[in-house]
DNA sequence: TCTGGGGTCCTAGGACCC
DNA sequence: TCTGGGGTCCTAGGACCC
């Protein structure tokens, strides 16, 4: 029998800007944008969820609901900052650890009696050392299963712990909303619904066969999961096991949609960009590029293709992407979104003709370059020429770097 | 009141191969 | 000389999570 805590931070974005701004402590805040802008909300304080305002809601519904909260932009180096030393405290605990996101994560606590005591004392030494080394409350959820633990994390809300004992995990899901189920969401409630299921409880007293059924390979998983079995994929396997990536991407909103081919192509390869950059900085190859796409009225499209070769090159991502983009966009229609991604990741390249692979090699060794100098003077520093307005296309080949005047040969 | 950006996993059909 | 049957790869879409 294991014993498995769940960790998530209370308000983590919210409560990490109050560190930075304690005049926020206490008042309506609202991180994710500035409330004219388009976007949802990232998270909302206690106080501004007392007016309804809850994470995913546009900012604009938020403005509406709570106008006098404080708008802010949220900013993902303090969030990841602090991630890193939440994830420290944690260690001190138990060498399994795993963050889940930013802001959660998993421990593997079985057999730390001898050393913290029963999981209750432990829950408690957390809270305080967490406390005490980095300003921020959480909330702990322990039982014998990630998804029970994870379940009991959110009824402990805020800064409180629930221990779930063994035996007792189907008692506990019984009367809570099926929503509460890590993968139950508004489309599967509302399938529920129609079948009269609201409550947990419901649905473990439903026979396998029916929601087998109903709801495929799903409906069993969800029978597992009712009656706190846990049977999930993505809850298997031991805490701390490391899994690789799977995918990179990066996407647009504009903020007026806009079918100016110049913007929305110059656009596109700075994001392109951007994921061969992070190829780069992680040592991965990738095989398959993504294109996204969306339309004024919400229509969303993807066009993927995959290379014969991986890579990690601006300029195969981004003549990928644009051949994708040119053979889907309907010229003339308003675009909303952008997108561009890769998966089919590898750590190194498949074979390669030797001519080829010298090619790249210089290629690559340019473009690292150029990534470090924009670490050092910032992105405008460094402007690729395919980023630049209405300049996409054929000046790639010729400055695939685009440090002025030094095209890297070829 | 219009609906972000970064991800993961699942389904399903067609191609292709044995 | 109607339409077997896996297995795997590829693509598109969608649900869901933080």
């Amino acid at each position: 029998m294991r014993t498995i805590f769940h960790v998530d931070m209370d308000a983590f974005f919210v409560s990490v800007e109050e560190l930075f701004q304690p005049g926020l402590k206490g008042k309506a805040v609202v991180v994710g944008g500035q409330k004219d802008q388009r976007g949802v909300v990232s998270a909302a304080s206690y106080e501004a969820r007392k007016f309804g305002v809850h994470s995913a809601m546009p900012l604009r519904t938020a403005s509406a609901l709570c106008p006098h909260a404080i708008f802010l932009d949220g900013h993902p180096d303090r969030y990841r900052d602090y991630s890193h030393k939440v994830h420290h405290v944690l260690t001190q605990f138990s060498p399994l650890v795993e963050m889940a996101s930013v802001d959660e994560a998993y421990m593997d606590l079985t057999g730390g009696e001898r050393l913290h005591g029963p999981a209750m004392r432990a829950a408690h030494a957390l809270h305080e050392t967490m406390k005490r080394t980095t300003g921020l409350n959480c909330s702990i959820g322990i039982a014998t299963s990630r998804m029970v633990a994870k379940v009991a994390s959110d009824q402990a809300k805020p800064n409180g712990v629930l221990w779930v004992q063994a035996g007792s995990e189907a008692r506990f899901l019984a009367p809570l909303e099926v929503r509460k189920i890590p993968g139950v969401g508004k489309v599967t409630e509302k399938r529920l619904r129609e079948i009269g299921i609201r409550k947990v409880g419901d649905l473990a007293g439903l026979d396998e066969d029916f929601l087998a059924r109903r709801f495929g390979q799903w409906g069993l998983a969800l029978a597992g999961k009712a009656r706190g079995t846990d049977a999930g994929a993505w809850f298997a396997g031991q805490v701390g096991d490391h899994q690789d990536q799977k995918s990179i991407s990066h996407e647009h909103t504009f903020d007026v949609d806009t079918s100016d081919p110049a913007l929305l192509e110059s656009t596109l390869a700075r994001l392109a960009e951007k994921v061969a950059r992070r190829l780069r900085e992680q040592g991965f190859f990738g095989r398959t590029i993504h294109l996204k796409l969306r339309y004024k009225d919400f229509s969303t499209y993807t066009r993927a293709h995959t290379l014969a070769e991986p890579t990690q090159l601006d300029q195969e991502l981004i003549a990928e992407i644009r051949q994708l983009f040119r053979n889907t966009w309907k010229r003339g229609s308003a675009i909303r979104l952008l997108g561009a991604s890769v998966s089919g990741m590898q750590e190194a390249e498949g074979q390669l003709n030797l001519l080829d692979g010298e090619r790249k090699a210089k290629a690559r060794k340019a473009l690292t370059a150029a990534d470090k100098i924009r670490d050092r003077f910032g992105e405008k520093m460094v402007k690729l020429a395919s980023g630049m307005q209405g300049d996409f296309g054929e000046r790639v080949h010729e400055n695939p770097v685009g440090l002025p005047g030094k095209a890297p040969k070829q």
